[in-house]
DNA sequence: ATGACGGATCTAATCCGA
């Protein structure tokens, strides 16, 4: 009997509502089991639900404010278990979790998006900073099996670790999302959680990849001053069983994109 | 120039993203 097939996909889509079509047409070209969102950029009320559900994703965990950050992960297989941490006790909404009951046993997905961080990396003078390097610091809290459920953990990190994962690694060391405050503490919270890189197994350190793009670049596709904010992360024995994983870059250049694109894995369970 | 764009908000200019 062929092992069963478990595909996932993470979005930052920069406003759900906004860009349901688009949403819509990479559901139906990439057939995910699972997706999972950051910045819906809604209320939970307002979540555009009947669009996921005529496409078969019947099953959503969102969790949602107005205006702002927000994410939601949806779902062809039932979700239970579904839950939201408050890092760093703010009241904002940049966690959720479920565990999906797939055809090779359950798998327990986190859904995160961690803050930005603001402008200067000095956690004294900027309060976004320190917002930032404490939701990173409670993150080590979480491993990679919980309750003998492999977990898997996606969405808009907002640190770019390794040298390749940022068009300049000189030039971004004093630049949040790549100075070595949040590398390392990210490297920490891989480590602690005995996490495994998906992306970086699947696509070796020595070559650049990223998963987002500046709005404000002229010509993004020519610059390609990216950086590889988004990331999906597994307990080893998932990892072991991925057979794909895709950065989808050519979704930067849709019409009115996001200026994040999805990031898709495939195990064979 | 990294790079001035693009989203949401009590529609106008302001906050936020990274």
């Amino acid at each position: 009997m062929a092992s069963p097939s478990f595909k996932l996909a993470t979005w930052n889509i920069n406003s759900v509502r906004l860009r349901i079509g688009l949403v819509e047409d990479f559901l139906n070209n990439h057939t995910p089991d699972v997706l999972c969102l950051q910045e819906i950029k809604c209320q939970n009320d307002q979540f555009p639900l009947k669009a996921f559900r005529e496409l078969g994703y019947e099953h959503c965990a969102v969790h949602g404010q107005k205006g702002y950050h927000g994410v939601a992960t949806v779902s062809k297989h039932p979700l239970r278990e579904v839950s939201s941490t408050d890092y760093v006790a703010m009241g904002d909404t940049r966690h959720v979790e479920c565990v999906l009951d797939t055809n090779g046993g359950p798998i327990r997905v986190h859904n995160f998006y961690v803050p930005a961080g603001g402008d200067e990396a000095d956690p004294v003078k900027n309060p976004k900073f320190d917002h930032k390097l404490k939701f990173i610091d409670e993150m080590k809290q979480l491993t990679s099996a919980t309750a003998n459920i492999p977990n898997i953990l996606v969405g808009d990190l907002n640190i770019a670790p390794l040298e390749n994962d940022v068009w300049s690694h000189k030039q971004l060391l004093k630049v949040v999302s790549h100075t070595p405050v949040e590398t390392a503490g990210l490297n920490d919270v891989m480590a602690q959680g005995a996490w495994t890189d998906l992306i970086r197994q699947h696509i070796p350190p020595e070559e650049k990849i990223y998963t987002w793009w500046s709005y404000r670049a002229r010509d993004w596709d020519a610059a390609d001053k990216g950086r590889r904010l988004d990331h999906v992360w597994s307990a080893p024995e998932l990892a072991e069983k991925l057979t794909d994983l895709t950065v989808l870059r050519e979704a930067r250049g849709w019409v009115k994109p996001s200026d994040h694109v999805p990031v898709m894995a495939t195990f064979s369970l």
